[in-house]
DNA sequence: TATCATTAATCAATTGATTAAATTCTGGTT
DNA sequence: AACCAGAATTTAATCAATTGATTAATGATA
């Protein structure tokens, strides 16, 4: 019996407490290598904390991997500044098509950032798409948490654009396009990047280059 | 010391044939949970054969892997049928965007029934995603006869369309753009399937407006 | 002192690999 | 056809290494 804490954790494990150093270090190890090809022991080494550990916070490792999709959804929507782009914005029903066009480049230009650039994420966006790929426990949290988020945002926002009903099958088409282009920067990075001759990450000018490429796609969403 | 057969193995395994069944049932496996996550027990189940005979056709699992790999992309370019795009299409100075244009459409329209719909194909275009997402020993061999057979043909058709050289960024942008939307089809599955509220697979309602949207995509890059 | 946290050691289960024996297949000879 | 020797293939059992989990002892903290 572990009559340890195991619910009741604080809030947000802030710092450089264990716990938060599992969280981290779990969060680069199953982004990159997945679940399964995931160690207790790796995670432990990386976090330079004890195997045990994990269990005494977590109970073990698919809690552990729980409390980290727990968190990931927090990260992406501070990330994006979802909530910010509302605040400002006018209320839904009278929010114009040249605006919604403003509003999605934002977005579009936060996320390209983030997929192609962000280090850090990298990690926890590559956990949030094996989530969508392979379903497993955390894909309901995930999915809701952060897929949906970005997800619904973008077609609202697509849905004034192109002043249709954001429920349209084709207002979703044309918005998983949009998140595919994006996605495909961080999931087809190693092709893309010998494709365009570079090495180590996409350069200044490519990151430029991938964002006006993605705004005259957006521009032309209003014919 | 195994003096089994080792190299020089049957052009292509055929049939029922334990080598073929070996690797049918890996191809399934590893596109399924990938490597590390799929064990040879499972394998040699599914197969309905022995865990030996891995060891004795391949080598060891990873051999299993590279035999896959190097099958696929022979099914990739039969499933496309790339090299018959081109025998009738005339020489390469001569073809007009319009030509491009459609021959394009037919080439994006085969990818999306292969990627939406193809339930066999599925499986070994996720070993090729998951190649290019964390490439292994595996990853040269399924750039180069996989990936990049389709990306510089499509590139090509591009910057035909685009009247651009076919090495400009730009063309290898947009081609990666378009990769990305077809790809997301099968890596987003589970959550546009959501989206769309339906359920097991994509109705052909989908498919339809899928091809249909991407055409409209690829009209407006000839403006 | 009593709770919380960390550590090292150990356990049972799983995994990829190996082996030797058993079985099937093949070509040549009578 | 019948037979057989040798190769090819399949099988069951076993091995060492790795893995997630557990435990009891120790250290730290309030």
């Amino acid at each position: 019996m572990t009559q340890k804490k195991a619910n009741a954790r604080p809030a947000l494990a802030q710092g450089d407490s264990t716990e938060a150093k599992l969280l981290d270090a779990g969060m680069a190890l199953f982004g990159e290598l997945g679940f399964k090809a995931t160690t207790t022991r790796m995670i432990a080494d990386r976090a330079g904390a004890n195997i045990g550990s994990i269990a005494y916070y977590f109970g073990n490792k698919r809690g552990l991997y729980l409390a980290i999709a727990e968190h990931i959804g927090q990260h992406l929507k501070e990330k994006l500044g979802i909530a910010q782009l509302f605040a400002e914005a006018p209320p839904a029903d009278e929010l114009s098509p040249v605006l919604a066009l403003e509003l999605l480049n934002q977005l579009a230009n936060k996320m390209i950032d983030l997929f192609a650039c962000d280090r850090e994420a990298e990690k926890w966006l590559m956990v949030i798409m094996r989530e969508q790929v392979n379903p497993t426990e955390a894909f309901e949290h995930l999915y809701k948490n952060a897929f949906l988020q970005v997800h619904s945002t973008l077609s609202f926002l697509i849905s004034r654009l192109m002043k249709r009903s954001a429920e349209e099958d084709e207002v979703l088409m044309e918005t998983h396009f949009l998140v595919g282009r994006i996605v495909f920067l961080l999931v087809g990075k190693t092709p893309l990047l010998r494709r365009l001759g570079q090495t180590g990450g996409y350069s200044e000018e490519t990151v430029v280059l991938a964002k006006g490429v993605m705004a005259r796609h957006l521009r032309q969403l209003v014919n």
